[in-house]
DNA sequence: TATTAATTTTAGGCAAACCTAAAAATATAA
DNA sequence: TTATATTTTTAGGTTTGCCTAAAATTAATA
């Protein structure tokens, strides 16, 4: 299908679509891209129309963007290439998990497919990144596993912190300062009805978080 | 001194004039960095004159380019990433010694100094690169060490392989016809009259190499 | 040394990827 | 349902890094 290599550009937002479609089921607006990729809405449309016509996404003009298949592959492998570089930082570079996200932003852009596959087979083959997301394989293919939302825990019961969703640095530091990193064990011991915020045990201490933090934190129920 | 980060492209300039400049010593004329970017003259006087606002190279009308002193330290740091990627990649990721080039021609240019840092630290603080080339250090300091050319051998001299010019793919898959890498064990029997090539002997067998060839091979001398 | 050849620069243009300002379409609220 | 607000697009502009064609300079040669 599509030939040509992609820009860095494009990438990045093909990379942002497919991030904000929720696996390609949802339209995404100009404006929310904007604001992902800050890039001013006027230059959004004109990105969107470029990867419009060449079958990347499909758009229909104020009606917002929708991922194609051939743009969720592209989107894939991409994120592959991320997630495995992430790997490759933290593993065998000794990065902090939460200063790596910048630089396999880089890494990510470097095009050999062959580079990929030995680094993917050098970290042997790797299902998750040092922030719990998975990694597509060769194939652009997930493995599922099931992991529920902390927020959606009920009292009384417990999880391992098993991904954090990206949002933005701020919220990579909160949880450092409140000691949850993939493999953290959760208790859920109350909600509160002013506001939906949980009551969570870790390490025997209790603590609050809000819905919203606890809505950005996977886990595994155990 | 120079604040901002460089664009790819400058960066490009930047090597390829610290490349024909041998060290810095000699003026690089328009035209030669043209041939090696494959970009027309025009574009290269563009070019020359911004890094020359920038103070990266001295650069007079007609006259050709010469690099800075801070063009040379960008220019170190630079071949000090393009190396270390590629004993990366022929060491850890088990790519072959011809193959590397070209994938490090793009991760030199992903930004992080402390990335770069790390992966020195990782490969144990290699001082030459597959090719036989020597890696600045994090201040740009090459380790020197007395090599000669191949072609500067006399009759009935021996060396060991030690470094290989980069001339072009070609040269790389001829040496490999060859058999001929680093720390490959040659003897020099006959410097031919005629055109100077070289009659060696590698593995008890005889063969006859162009100058062009040997200069482009270094050695050291046993 | 005068002419020709080669190199380098200037001038004007183009594509990519961004911008601002204003117009058009859609969504929200009185 | 009309007025207002928000979102999206169009139109025109900028910068970077390249291009071609032609002019200026330097080098080579008869």
């Amino acid at each position: 299908m599509s030939n040509n290599k992609l820009s860095k550009s494009e990438e990045d937002y093909i990379k942002t679509i497919f991030n904000l479609s929720e696996f390609g089921n949802k339209q995404v607006s100009t404006n929310s891209i904007s604001k992902v990729l800050k890039i001013e809405p006027a230059s959004v449309t004109d990105m969107v129309k470029k990867l419009s016509l060449k079958k990347l996404i499909y758009h229909k003009k104020y009606k917002g963007s929708q991922i194609s298949k051939s743009g969720i592959k592209v989107a894939l492998q991409i994120i592959r290439k991320h997630r495995l570089w992430e790997v490759f930082l933290h593993e065998k570079l000794n990065f902090k998990w939460d200063k790596i996200h910048n630089i396999a932003e880089e890494l990510e852009h470097v095009s050999s497919n062959k580079l990929i596959d030995k680094l993917d087979d050098y970290l042997k083959y790797p299902k998750i990144d040092p922030h719990g997301d998975p990694i597509p394989n060769k194939l652009g293919v997930i493995e599922s596993n099931v992991k529920i939302s902390l927020s959606d825990l009920k009292i009384f019961e417990s999880g391992i912190v098993s991904r954090i969703i990206k949002e933005n640095d701020h919220f990579f530091k909160l949880l450092k300062k409140l000691n949850i990193q993939i493999g953290t064990k959760i208790k859920v011991i109350e909600k509160l009805k002013f506001d939906n915020s949980l009551e969570i045990i870790i390490d025997n201490k209790k603590l609050l978080i809000s819905k919203k933090i606890a809505s950005n934190i996977k886990i595994t129920k155990i």
